[in-house]
DNA sequence: AGCAATGGTTATGTATACATAAAATTAAGA
DNA sequence: TCTTAATTTTATGTATACATAACCATTGCT
């Protein structure tokens, strides 16, 4: 693996965990040293990072974490509804209708996973990854895909502002399930509702928890 | 001016007027002495081109200008639908409307700027670019703002296999006027459904001077 | 004659040294 | 004491040298 993949990586985890907050300033020496790289792969890795708006350049005093504030996540989930809306438009077009009516089956029981003592709900966020990978692959366009990526990567930075409590997550798993079975029927214009309404709720909830 | 960005201007301008067609192999140490600068900022260059999708990298053979194909187009239409539609509908809430009553004077009065004897047709582009950008203005989103500029980049690249004859252009005024038309009237409906009409006139003309 | 293996060549990946610009600190003058 | 300018310091931007890996050609073997 190049030494500039595992500096991106490395970074690009830091960033998104939340060990390096937004406003850190990445200088180029210090994480070069931390990372154990030289700082030619690790430009590279900041300049990656920039491209997709998880770091600013600022002049003259290097990089820094981009700062992302409930503004921002207002014009995230506005740019998320209007790639998944088509996304599962697309997906009752061309989608395996079986596909989807087992990803549907299985998002239905997925109180299950959710009673099990499992306090990062791997196995919840598995499942509504799948359901994703399989839109993803439904619409078979790779453009619109690179942007979904583009956007997610934000999203899962955002994840972590969202106490995403039992309640919440079992109401997003039912929203899941009605989407996917809307994929299943090819309805169009009821995929779309649902992802709209799923994403408003989520949207909702993660405003609430992060007002005072 | 930074040699990178210098670098980064000019490559990517030598793609997208097709100076660089696609499967063009960009050596660093060709480029590096083409363009005047060192190996270092022409890599960074081309990694912002490669994140950008212009390009991309080939193991051990460098990096290569990206292909495009008809099948590309069609998907860069199907992303450009689900961007432009919502961007029309939400230039509907927010827009201020003189702006676009405005607009709509000027490309109702289009057809004059295309009879005169123009054949790179600037000005005529210069009235729909500032539409794309009132409309950007007028959404306020950074997030679905970046993501319209990364398509419009390889958008600028497919134009080049479009022979835009003046009844066509003519036509996409027209079209234009009515999305323009729509956003004054805050008709979130009708500017969607526009511009959905819009980009299917659009790929259509350009499927047909394309397929044999 | 065809295939495989080995050596050479070329390009990329990485490290480091040097140049330059910006920021901070200190000193001097008002 | 405050402000301003100059100097020092530190970080980024660039160039280049070196390492490494991949590709090609040549040669030897089957």
């Amino acid at each position: 693996m190049r030494a500039s993949d595992r500096a991106y990586a490395a970074l690009r985890s830091d960033i998104v965990e939340w060990r390096l907050p937004p406003g850190s300033v990445l200088a180029e020496v210090e994480q070069s040293e931390r990372l154990g790289v030289s700082r030619t792969p690790l430009r590279e890795a900041l300049a990656r990072l920039t491209a997709e708006g998880l770091t600013a350049a600022q002049r003259g005093r290097g990089v820094v974490v981009s700062n992302i504030s409930l503004a921002d996540v207002r014009e995230l989930f506005e740019l998320r509804a209007a790639l998944e809306c088509r996304a599962a438009e697309l997906a009752c077009e061309r989608g395996d209708r079986d596909v989807f009516r087992q990803l549907h089956q299985e998002l239905v029981g997925a109180s299950g996973l959710l009673n099990e003592a499992d306090p990062s709900r791997a196995a919840y966020y598995e499942l509504v990854g799948r359901l994703d990978a399989a839109i993803d692959a439904a619409v078979d366009n790779s453009y619109l895909a690179q942007a979904l990526r583009n956007l997610r990567v934000h999203l899962v930075r955002v994840r972590r502002l969202s106490q995403d409590n039992p309640a919440r997550l079992l109401e997003a798993a039912k929203e899941h399930a009605t989407i996917a079975a809307a994929i299943a029927k090819g309805n169009a214009g009821v995929a779309s509702a649902a992802t709209t309404v799923h994403l408003d709720n989520s949207l909702d909830h993660l405003l609430s928890t992060n007002t005072p």
